[in-house]
DNA sequence: TAGTTTGTTTAGTTTATACTAAACGTAATA
DNA sequence: TATTACGTTTAGTATAAACTAAACAAACTA
């Protein structure tokens, strides 16, 4: 089962480099893009030793990487009876997987950041000033009860588009772009 | 100038702490987080030495992180005629940020991953395959133009929402928020 | 039961990044 | 000109993250 093509071998090697680098970029691990993309090339659900071949990386490092691509929803695992070898696919709904990071993110720190900012509200509410520092006081309300706005219309902003994946995003999509994008094809 | 309010301080040095922590969260420098935090409960617009005394980084790291935080639009530096230090106030308009941020992240790495993803798909189309390998191509150009559209979509919904800001984004706040979000107070 | 074949975990190394301390450059002032 | 007051740059250090190599665990196979 060997490739032959080198130019083919060559063009799935530069997707799989840039794939590395934009989830560099974006603050995920390189080899995770590179493990991504090879499992995303992959015409058939790929086993890890074959991503490890393809991307050349160490087994332990695309066993962890491939297990929170997994959690991100970016990839799915496969078994099958009477093989103990996992097989990965990759998601191809991209719209998909944004919902699943967004969720993601949603749950964890997002509401973490509201909470923060509402404590050092209280915080400022329960301060009893002087006369010379009530506009301080004041001031520090404002600040932070506008920042507060701000998370809690972020917060409603993702909470809508979640709600409406529900459509399966088809409004956003068909809202914004000239080209559509179809799901799993 | 000394602020005497225990209570204020502790208010202040718990939002900058969640400053620091929510820009450590999304990938940038936590001392960066603190010093906005610091520039933002500034009712006044504050120089480099009271961002030091406020926030206890040293000069040298308030130096480079305010740059970059002034190049996001985060903060903007004010200079005073006869006076050689330079002030520092927030940006207030939360919209306006991320329309920055987003602006930076657009020109700068976004649409490398659209070319990155376009030279990958030349090579595939420039492959003479086999016959064996036809299918393969096949896949492979199906994928790439699968991704390649999806960027193109988010390319065109940030630009959409860039141009929206002609309107101060308020279509988008009203479209979604139970509570609005001005601007500048 | 011993031996393979798989995925996972761990200990250690490498690498990247952010910070500190201090030198530096520059402009205003005496 | 020397001094002072500022922001910037740099050299070095600490820390965190990701990866490798190898040990390990589990499940199937002979």
């Amino acid at each position: 089962m060997n490739m032959l093509n080198q130019n083919l071998l060559e063009a799935r090697q530069n997707f799989i480099q840039g794939m590395s680098r934009i989830s560099n970029f974006w603050g995920f691990p390189k080899a995770m893009g590179a493990i991504f993309g090879a499992i995303y090339l992959s015409p058939m659900p790929i086993s890890l030793d074959e991503i490890v071949e393809k991307v050349g990386v160490t087994k332990g490092s695309v066993s962890t990487n491939v297990r929170t691509l997994e959690r991100l929803g970016m990839v799915h695992k496969q078994i099958r009876v009477g093989d103990r070898k996992d097989y990965y696919e990759a998601e191809a709904d991209f719209w998909k997987i944004i919902k699943g990071v967004l969720r993601e993110r949603e749950k964890s720190e997002f509401d973490l950041a509201l909470r923060t900012v509402n404590d050092s509200l209280e915080m400022v509410k329960e301060a009893k000033p002087t006369d010379t520092e009530a506009d301080l006081v004041l001031f520090y309300q404002q600040r932070m009860e506008n920042m507060q706005r701000f998370f809690n219309t972020l917060d409603n902003i993702v909470a809508t588009l979640l709600a409406l994946d529900n459509l399966r995003l088809n409004s956003v999509r068909t809202m914004f772009g000239k080209t559509t994008q179809g799901g799993k094809e």
